[in-house]
DNA sequence: GTTGAGTCTGTAGTCAGGTACGGAAGTAAG
DNA sequence: CTTACTTCCGTACCTGACTACAGACTCAAC
């Protein structure tokens, strides 16, 4: 099958394929001279790897190095990265929690409040809790990373 | 205060007080001619303020639309940005807690396996995960949003 | 009065995971 | 045989939240 047709199999655009050709996660088949390159069940099932293993919270980083375990005979480095992530997840749950748990309560004493001059929110947010967040940096997912990382 | 105490006190670099101020969040005072800028503790207040709603999980974007509000008095509006972002939040709790147990799943059968050479992960990979993994796209923030979003 | 640190301003780079585009060449349907 | 779609390839762009750097200027200490 062509590119095109792989990519519609896989439920992802023809770009995406390519990118991961160039981040050297799936082959670049060879071209016959000046035609087009044909792809087969394989590269399909490469595919679905990559969209489980991404499904699973691997990074396509990491997903290069389960590719590298692909035949299946390295059992404990696999789990290994497995464990792994599984701790990365969990830390992700933890640091979703704390915002969660402050939110609601957050959100609770918004309902209960009789002043609608002194929002208890935008009170919080200049007076509580901002002790102890220096290292809240970056983007979203570092923050939540940055909230329960042991290691800075 | 000049910038660089400004941002030892708020414990963020003098790049991102820039930045902030870039996107509008802070505010950039007169600067006397031909002399540095000064800072009160308004500003770190403000700073405070948009670490603690970062560390609720919002985005700068939302920060922004917070800092409208900032005055408290518009607490119905504030409670609905609290509450969106609550949402938000356990959203993606459920769709890390997907992860977390089809790893924890994934990760017990490993340990239990008794065949070497045919790693229950890297089966499961290649197998069961990936069906209708479709719109697991984007970063990871997105594939998390992905997963648990109602509108795509 | 000079040295070194901090400030100002603008612009560019980083990361991840794609997405978009332009131009040339190949391919399929009528 | 033409038209319209694909493919190929390289490069540039996107988001979000910074981070870095160059060159000119100012400020405080010695």
């Amino acid at each position: 099958m062509t590119i095109g047709t792989l990519a519609k199999m896989a439920g992802m655009h023809v770009e995406t394929i390519r990118y991961y050709q160039r981040r050297g996660l799936v082959a670049l088949p060879e071209k016959p001279y000046g035609g087009i390159r044909r792809y087969d069940e394989n590269a399909l099932a490469r595919l679905h790897f990559i969209r489980s293993a991404q499904w699973l919270g691997f990074s396509l980083e990491e997903v290069g190095e389960l590719l590298k375990l692909e035949d299946g005979t390295h059992c404990d480095e696999t789990r290994a990265l497995a464990e792994h992530k599984l701790e990365d997840v969990r830390r992700k749950i933890v640091g979703l929690k704390q915002m969660e748990s402050t939110l609601d309560d957050l959100v609770e004493r918004c309902r209960c409040s009789t002043d609608p001059q002194n929002c208890p929110i935008i009170h919080s947010l200049h007076t509580d809790l901002h002790q102890d967040r220096r290292s809240c940096a970056n983007n979203n997912r570092d923050q939540l990373d940055a909230r329960t990382d042991t290691q800075p």
